[in-house]
DNA sequence: CCACCTTTGAAGTAC
DNA sequence: GTACTTCAAAGGTGG
């Protein structure tokens, strides 16, 4: 719960007070949630032209509803600023404007801004005014304080980014799960398949030799060459060959192959060489 | 012209 | 670690 003031009169000055506004310094990044405020307000126009106050109230109801997740993809894009704004920071901090402000911000100068309620108060020295301290160490406590700022800041996107991998880890996982799921599902099929195969050739090898006897008369490849050849079942042409005695019996010619192949069969069945495997 | 209103969150400061 | 402030954005209003 985000605290809007101070419950009571504070009795010491806690803040930067005193410090005017160094207007050279670049500008702070947003955070997730102002770029969250900023899109929103630029593509809902009923948004946009709500009074300042309630929009915002708003705003900030729908982000408190919003998941991680879906915060997440402006606390990225937050975090990537603020290292942007960082690095602009650090080079700011060691340019000649930002030394010069310093010093004319040497123990407090300027009045403060202060906020309704907030009880005015005399004026403090400058903790830093206080000590002489040599420029060089003030330069080095400066850079060790902002590489602490950077390591800091650095833990904070390790951990976001660990949480970001658990879980593509956890979307990792599930996929390889279904694939393990589906390769199983194909290797049995497969076998099925290899089965099926396996038994329609000793089929066709049975019928070959049960059906050895039968000659077609073949047909031909016109309708007006009438061809005096015969046609005997092979082991790859089984299907045409029950094909074409199909269109006899169907024609009624031959009814003699006919019923030879129907006793033939009948036999083979009888005598077990012809295996028919139930489905 | 700028403080104020409002929201959340990061960061700075004092204790 | 806690408590607090300031400042980022937005734009209308009032001193």
């Amino acid at each position: 719960m985000h605290l809007h003031g101070p419950l009571f009169p504070i009795p010491y000055d806690r803040t930067m007070r005193g410090r005017s506004v160094d207007k050279n310094a670049p500008r702070k990044p947003l955070t997730a949630f102002m770029m969250f405020m900023k899109e929103r307000r630029s593509n809902s126009e009923s948004l946009a032209s709500l009074p300042f106050g309630e929009r915002n109230r708003i705003l900030g109801a729908e982000w408190s509803q919003m998941s991680k997740e879906q915060k997440q993809v402006y606390s990225s894009r937050a975090a990537e600023e603020r290292a942007k704004y960082n690095v602009l920071l650090a080079e700011y901090k060691s340019s000649e404007s930002y030394k010069t402000w310093l010093a004319s911000n040497e123990g407090y100068v300027k009045n403060p801004k202060r906020k309704k309620g907030v009880q005015p108060e005399a004026e403090r020295d400058s903790r830093e005014s206080n000590f002489r301290v040599s420029i060089f160490t003030t330069e080095f406590l400066q850079y060790n304080r902002l590489r602490e700022v950077v390591l800091r800041q650095l833990k904070k996107q390790a951990i976001q980014l660990e949480e970001e991998t658990a879980l593509l880890s956890k979307h990792v996982e599930n996929l390889v799960h279904a694939e393990t799921r589906t390769k199983t599902q194909l290797q049995s099929c497969s076998e099925q398949l290899a089965n099926e195969e396996q038994i329609q050739k000793r089929l066709y090898r049975e019928l070959v030799a049960a059906l050895a006897e039968v000659s077609l008369p073949c047909s031909g490849g016109t309708s007006d060459s009438i061809s005096t050849g015969t046609e005997h079942i092979t082991e790859t042409s089984v299907q045409s060959f029950f094909t074409q005695l199909e269109q006899l019996k169907e024609d009624q010619k031959h009814p003699e192959l006919i019923i030879k192949a129907q006793e033939l069969l009948e036999t083979a069945i009888s005598k077990k060489i012809i295996k028919l495997v139930s489905l």
